[in-house]
DNA sequence: CCTGTATTCTCGGGATAAGTAGAATATGGG
DNA sequence: CCCATATTCTACTTATCCCGAGAATACAGG
């Protein structure tokens, strides 16, 4: 093989695993599948696609490599390879966000006019407060990710279970709600829901891929 | 616009970022735009591709978001918009080879079996050596990109050149040469040139891209 | 081995991407 | 204003992608 072909195969090779990222579909599933493991029907709920549409994805992102499935019983979970998988899909969100300028307009219509109003907390000042006590971190994303990994002490009530469940929350107490990450919606409703109930409530600015991705401790099971 | 909508918008976007980096050749025209800006020609000789098809992945990588351009009289040069591009780039290329069996296989082809000999140097390793004196950092890139950013002190002798030029390297000294980076075969081939002429000679382990995002000092101007 | 469930595969039509020759445009210099 | 040069745009073919419906497959459990 000469240089030029086997220049162009090596590029090719690299290009199988940019063609993951270049789908919208398919970094909807990246996005959920950095909460952790989950069936394939599992994702095609949570993403609202069809079922075959979701396999197919699937195998694309395994010839990305960035699946890798296991099989339990009749269920198939499939799961990032690495943190590192992650960390790509941050930063192409990140750099996305900074160059593209209608990034920052379809943000802004998914997460609602208020994202400016609210007044987020960073990681460290959660890691600050949550020490000093008098706080609660309240993770509002469905159990099974909650499961798969969540920050630390924090509480597990679904964002559409919140509103019954507001009795659970001691009332004098500082809430800090967090989801996802940066582009999760989740956290944006609870806040508005708590703090429309009265309660004080701020947001993690981001949430559970870049406090893991930024190295913090992760404690996984059900609540 | 609803819920789904709007976020189906978002990951659209998300997704156009993407896609710059889900074709081979728009993958090595950001190789070879992560050294420094290029005009669309200089792009299409060093990459083998035609004008046009040059021409038309640049407009795609600047639906990305990845590059500016900025006219200089009748020539046109593309850059990175940012650093963070080239560490996006870099990044896939590292999960890449990390995840997808084959682009090992391809990067072994391209870059020559003779790969496990060499005995490279860390940027670390390198700033130490030239600290004490005695060694001879070697760019053997071409000399529009030694002139866009090099590491500080570096001779410029594009491995072209490398032969008709060995006169101008002192025999006494050890050198190691650098080129674009990770996958760059410059340096290999330099190496090759060098030892086979008898001087003491190594490689730093990757290139110009990596020592940058490092944040390592940079210096540009011809030599 | 038969049944039910989860997933993947096959297929098809519509859409989009890739690559390139040649026309069109933009600029600088006589 | 005309020419030469650099780049982009247009047009077109070929190839690939997208998505979902339904068939095929894989497995668990009687």
């Amino acid at each position: 093989m000469g240089r030029r072909e086997a220049k162009t195969a090596l590029y090719e090779q690299f290009a199988r695993a940019g063609k993951g990222l270049a789908n919208p579909k398919r970094l909807e599933l990246l996005d959920l599948l950095a909460q952790g493991e989950r069936s394939v029907e599992s994702l095609a709920l949570a993403a609202g696609m069809g079922l075959s549409t979701v396999s197919r994805h699937l195998q694309d992102l395994k010839d990305s490599g960035f699946v890798r499935s296991r099989r339990d019983g009749t269920f198939m979970y499939y799961r990032l390879v690495g943190d590192d998988v992650a960390a790509l899909f941050a930063l192409l969100r990140t750099v996305a966000t900074r160059y593209v300028g209608d990034v920052e307009r379809a943000a802004a219509e998914y997460l609602g006019s208020s994202r400016a109003e609210a007044d987020p907390v960073e990681r460290t000042e959660l890691l600050r407060r949550a020490r000093g006590g008098r706080i609660v971190v309240l993770d509002v994303r469905p159990t099974v990710e909650f499961a798969a990994g969540h920050i630390p002490g924090a509480v597990s009530i679904p964002v559409d279970e919140l509103e019954a469940r507001l009795k659970d929350i001691p009332e004098d107490v500082e809430i800090v709600a967090y989801c996802r990450g940066t582009y999760c919606v989740l956290a944006y409703d609870a806040v508005a829901l708590l703090s429309s109930s009265g309660r004080r409530v701020s947001r993690l600015t981001d949430g559970m891929l870049e406090w893991r991705l930024a190295g913090l401790p992760v404690e996984t099971g059900a609540a």
